[in-house]
DNA sequence: ATCTTTGCAAAACCTTTGCACTGCG
DNA sequence: CGCAGTGCAAAGGTTTTGCAAAGAT
């Protein structure tokens, strides 16, 4: 990541413009209107290089792939909607966390995901 | 579902021999020792059919493949440890889990993955 | 005997990698 | 210019599918 080029501001203005995690797909399908020859190729290796580099963060769906968004956001959690497909951003986090570990068990981290219908999916 | 077989038989004894989530190449693996000669897609398809049936479920690590485990466990959630990357039943709840939802959508369900060190991990 | 289920191999995916070319610095 | 970065195509890994043979009822 030593150098800027107009595939990767392309990929970074994608997410800019939608703020809610993305997969490499629907990441290179947005960037082609910026970048109409980026190969997907192109998007994976970004892709990875923004983790290491600690910009992105990977947000995992239970049975699909993997979706990206920016690390910078402050500690949240997901909505999968079961409609759409899209996953939200949930800026909330329950209290009692920590009393679900094991005794004896070191907890470092959780990842909390909600399923069911978006405001839009509801009715459908 | 609707026969009774070998293959089927010892997918069924190697859940009952494991008492915890297993991947469909574990589960490959140890109903060969059963059916030596069961084939790759047979457990792929009995799986598929186990969850439509709703017999087993996904339970989803990050980065990692798939594992299943019978559904007729009650309610719970998962620890993941990042020594052994062993998984491990939690059975406990978070208990305002409903008001995490924004408002508008509809919660149908929800996952909670725990990750840091089991008991045997914590030294190392 | 019938019709589901199986095993194999090929196909379908998704992600990574090799390589020559492009273009940033 | 030099070398990081790109695009393409091929490779790798995992899951699915087509089909003839096997086997459960």
């Amino acid at each position: 990541m030593e150098r800027t080029t107009r595939q990767r501001t392309a990929i970074r203005a994608v997410f800019d413009a939608h703020a809610r995690p993305l997969s490499p797909t629907e990441l290179h399908e947005l960037a082609k209107a910026d970048v109409p020859t980026i190969g997907i190729a192109t998007v994976y290796r970004t892709i990875k290089a923004m983790v290491d580099d600690g910009e992105l963060q990977p947000v995992d769906v239970p049975g699909e792939p993997p979706r990206y968004e920016r690390a910078e956001l402050a500690h949240h959690h997901h909505f999968h909607c079961r409609g759409c497909d899209k996953v939200f951003d949930v800026h909330a986090c329950p209290r009692d966390i920590e009393k679900l570990a094991p005794s004896g068990f070191r907890l470092e981290g959780h990842a909390v995901m909600l399923f069911g219908r978006c405001d839009g999916c509801r009715a459908a």
